[in-house]
DNA sequence: TATCCGACAAGTA
DNA sequence: TACTTGTCGGATA
């Protein structure tokens, strides 16, 4: 169960009759216990408790449900219960149906609440539904909730109003949405007065729902209208004390959708929330989902973490704010110039969903300039930082409301923070009507257009300078001299997943810029235009990424052009798996990338390990790669760069539904069947056949053989199935390829005595590359590369440790997998060249870790590389290998794998410009 | 022809 | 459900 399911779970249970036998087994099964679980507690027998009546799940939970009146005593009896420590109960609770109490036993937070709310605090509990990251979740429990309600008076609308479900409604359902939220938090935040919007739906609209509608509508239309329009304009008594808000939000249709009476009593139950607790930075994210079909399943919890973004904005531009405030001491002047400065920052997220980066960066920079009013005895003055400053682009329209919305909101809870409530109402309302967020694409979207250049005492600019001026961002703009700082966590899509509309996208903005752009990463597209944008007025950028882009392919064809703009990549976080508080997360690894084109020379590149921490080093150049110095970019190359090593081979291309390939026992069956079925089998080898020892065939059928096996009738039936699998394929080449069934759909066969396979994919946690040799005739599937009686020194190569620093270092990678790639890393490999004792020498090193293997037959590769078991024989031969190779390179072993890459770039420089 | 990639995918612990 | 580890075929050059 995720947070927002057992929020539900846990508050369903609050409404029901309190009835003391059952609660504890209803409690337990609100957070996600199973009906077998919950059985065997019932049955005593993992009931572990020894205070009567009580209920212990081990690791977990004491509960006892007792008579009225006897809260506290049981409470006392639990905490000294020895069966409670002795099981290691993390809770201790007892309720009698008026009262509940409970207290954690490990930090000794305690809950005291009356038994109907105790609902509010499920996120206390969280942990017995082994969700780990309890305390953000905790902090975000409200806005879980908020959303849980919402989603279903939400559905429930949809489902009654099936004209607004459809494509052109939708953002009127949306808009709907967007004023709901506002008035909850307004009648909750002295906005309006006391719950002023709950209350009148409650007493103005009829019980039945028939005129609730109506009800609200009225209260929409007094919010779009001046106090001294009113009278004219007719708006009811009732409706008169909601003030004027405007801002766009209000204006426009006020048509809203008809009510049920379940749907009428969902608002009301939303309403009787305390929208003060809303945090606008993640409940944007959340609530987002509500609207969105997709999201719909995993309830929005769907964000760029609040960690994470901060990854992004504290390099970019906050730890210099804060730098310079921490510089500027108590000196009163210094601190006016900072405060100036930050006046004239603007943050702008062109993919910006809900706004979480934009109000992260609003709330942290309204921080600092509270320290700096602090210090100057200003603490009452107004913000100088304009809510107008922190622009976005969103494709999504509800998204785009949201997070207009969400800043609104962040600007009134700093204000109240910092200034006072009192302060912060007189000036909240009317809202400013300027539309700063822009709904629309962002790779068409001019960005100036958004975001107007600032210039340095350069004034703005005639309508020349923007190429299409959207109406709804054309706001008159000074900021003189203003910085821009660019951020955000674009779509990440590979070439072969994007959508006709991503490739039209990326075609138009690099068809004419950039070779071989249809290779990049969607995610390309946002550095590009915040690359573009920066040479017209001053910005640095920085985005969430997938790590593809420093990776492999990308480094020549998208690095070399936002560089030759002028640019350097200014800081980076290094790989790490991408992770929020959804139930699945996305399966990615990302990369956070700051690009900018001033002079800099303090540069920094974060690692993060395994345990969370990060570390950064500081360095004056980031390399593509991500790694600091070597100012080198690796091209692809068809030939080898070496000309002691062998070519290497690409596998074949089955693309057959995995009709041509069987596992032994098919084999054998298919023998049995018609023995002339054994000379079209051939041993089918892919990496993980080969490092696991896995056993594969494939039938390998020619054309002179199509008479015969029309004869064989367990071929011919794989054959056919092969053929309609080919003509459901959306690829042209596949489906024209059903016409010869019978053979794979890219034939790379070669032939061999002595085969050695290299795996395209493998763990990243071996020490060596695992080079594997393969019988004579074996066929490599496209997931394996083969050198085909290839010198012995190849291998050793290939088995070496400096070679497989370089494949991590240029090739591509599956996440954080190694990679292989002739092109890129074995065509590439800088070797010096070879006299015929080093390739004696080098050839006796293979043979003995060849050798080596053989001594531990049959055990698999995958175990012999298992770093944490490596046979000394095996680890022995290779770290001779390794010596004799180096020895080759520097006369002596590297220190490191640094020592390593500088030597290898500095060759492959070498090695590439003499031609 | 030839090969790089996957807001992954499928398996195990 | 957390963790490990590499398929397969589309899209592109």
């Amino acid at each position: 169960m995720n947070p927002v399911e057992i929020e539900e779970a846990v508050s369903d249970l609050a409404q029901q009759p309190f009835e003391a036998e059952e609660f504890p087994f209803s409690f337990l099964e609100a957070f996600g216990n199973k009906s077998t679980t919950i059985k065997k507690i019932k049955s005593g027998t993992s009931n572990k408790t020894d205070v009567e009546g009580a209920v212990l799940q081990r690791n977990n939970i004491h509960i006892l449900a007792s008579k009225e009146g006897k809260v506290i005593q049981s409470l006392e009896a639990l905490r000294n219960s020895p069966a409670t420590k002795k099981n290691k109960a993390e809770f201790i609770l007892a309720t009698d149906g008026k009262d509940f109490q409970a207290e954690n036993m490990l930090t000794g937070e305690t809950v005291v609440c009356d038994y109907k709310d105790f609902h509010n605090y499920f996120g206390f509990f969280l942990s017995l539904a082994n969700i780990t990251t309890v305390k953000q979740i905790r902090e975000s429990a409200f806005d879980i909730k908020a959303t849980s309600r919402l989603n279903k008076l939400y559905i429930e609308l949809l489902q009654h109003n099936p004209e607004w479900a459809t494509m052109e409604r939708r953002p009127d359902m949306n808009h709907f949405l967007a004023r709901l939220i506002f008035c909850f938090f307004a009648e909750d935040t002295d906005i309006f007065q006391d719950n002023l919007f709950t209350n009148t739906v409650q007493k103005f609209s009829a019980s039945d729902a028939s005129d609730t509608h109506i009800v609200i509508s009225e209260m929409f239309r007094a919010m779009d209208t001046k106090k001294r329009n009113r009278e004219n304009e007719n708006i009811k008594v009732w409706a008169k004390d909601f003030p004027y808000v405007n801002g766009e939000l209000f204006s426009g249709s006020i048509e809203v959708p008809k009510f049920t009476k379940i749907a009428r009593s969902y608002l009301l139950h939303v309403g009787s929330l305390d929208w003060k607790q809303i945090n606008p930075d993640i409940f944007g994210s959340m609530i987002q989902a509500v609207a969105d079909e997709d999201e719909r399943g995993s309830l929005g919890m769907h964000y760029t973490s609040v960690p994470n973004i901060l990854k992004v904005l504290n390099p970019l531009f906050l730890d210099d704010l804060r730098d310079q405030l921490e510089t500027a001491g108590d000196n009163n002047r210094k601190l006016l110039n900072l405060r100036n400065r930050m006046a004239h920052i603007r943050v702008f997220d062109p993919a910006c969903g809900s706004g979480n980066f934009l109000v992260i960066a609003y709330k942290e920079m309204r921080k600092i300039e509270n320290e700096i009013n602090i210090k100057r005895g200003e603490t009452n003055k107004a913000s100088e930082i304009p809510l107008t400053n922190y622009r976005g682009i969103e494709l999504k329209d509800f998204s785009a409301e949201v997070a207009r919305l969400a800043l609104i909101i962040a600007e009134y809870q700093c204000d109240v923070l910092y200034r006072g409530q009192r302060l912060a109402l007189a000036e909240f309302l009317p809202l400013d009507a300027e539309n700063w967020i822009t709904k629309g694409n962002a790779l068409k979207i001019d960005w100036l257009s958004v975001c107007p250049p600032t210039g340095i005492g350069v004034k703005l600019l005639g309508d020349d300078l923007f190429s299409t001026p959207l109406k709804q961002a054309e706001i008159d703009f000074e900021n003189e001299g203003g910085e821009t700082y660019i951020c955000g966590n674009p779509p990440y899509k590979g070439s072969s997943e994007q959508t006709i509309e991503m490739k039209r996208d990326l075609r138009d903005l690099l068809s004419s810029k950039i070779k071989n752009y249809k290779s990049l990463d969607y995610v390309s597209g946002w550095f590009i235009k915040a690359a573009e944008y920066g040479l017209i007025t001053p910005s640095k950028s920085a985005f969430v990424s997938t790590n593809s882009i420093n990776q492999g392919l990308h480094i020549p064809i998208l690095w070399p052009y936002i560089f030759n703009l002028g640019y350097h990549i200014s800081f980076a976080h290094v790989s790490f798996k991408w992770k929020n508080l959804a139930a699945h997360n996305a399966g990615v690894t990302v990369v956070i990338v700051g690009i900018s084109n001033a002079k800099d020379d303090r540069l920094k590149i974060y690692t993060q390990n395994d345990d969370g921490n990060v570390q950064e080093k500081i360095t004056e150049y980031i390399n593509p790669y991500l790694i600091p110095d070597f100012k080198v970019i690796v091209q692809k190359k068809s030939k080898v760069l070496s000309s002691d090593l062998t070519e290497m081979h690409y596998g074949s291309k089955a693309a057959d539904g995995k009709f041509l390939n069987f596992d032994s026992q098919e084999k054998r069956k298919i023998i049995k069947l018609d023995s002339r079925s054994a000379k079209f089998i051939y041993p089918y080898l892919s990496a993980e056949d080969a490092i696991k020892g896995k056993k594969r065939y494939c039938l390998w059928i020619e054309e002179k053989d199509l008479k015969t096996i029309d004869n064989i009738p367990l071929i011919k039936k794989r054959v056919d199935q092969v053929k309609s699998y080919r003509l459901k394929s959306k690829k042209k080449t596949t489906k024209d390829l059903a016409l010869y069934p019978y053979k794979f759909s890219e034939v790379r066969f070669y032939k061999g005595k002595r085969i050695f396979i290299v795996p395209s994919v493998s763990s990243e946690k071996r020490d060596y590359l695992t080079v594997i040799p393969a019988i004579e005739n074996s066929v490599l599937t496209n997931a394996a590369f083969g050198l085909y009686d290839a010198p012995m020194w190849n291998f050793s190569i290939l088995s070496s440790q400096i070679h497989l620093i370089w494949i991590k270092t240029i090739c591509g990678q599956l996440e954080t997998r190694l990679r292989y790639s002739n092109t890129l890393g074995w065509n590439t490999f800088p070797l010096p060249s070879l006299t015929q004792k080093n390739k004696e020498d080098l050839s006796a090193c293979a043979e003995e870790i060849l050798i080596a293997r053989e001594r531990h037959f049959p055990a698999t590769i995958a175990v012999l590389y298992d770093p944490e078991k490596m046979p000394k024989d095996l680890k022995l031969a290779h770290e001779r290998n390794d010596e004799v190779l180096e020895r080759i390179y520097i006369g002596r072993k590297f220190k490191n794998d640094t020592e390593r890459l500088e030597k290898l770039f500095e060759l492959y420089t070498k090695m590439t410009s003499k031609n």
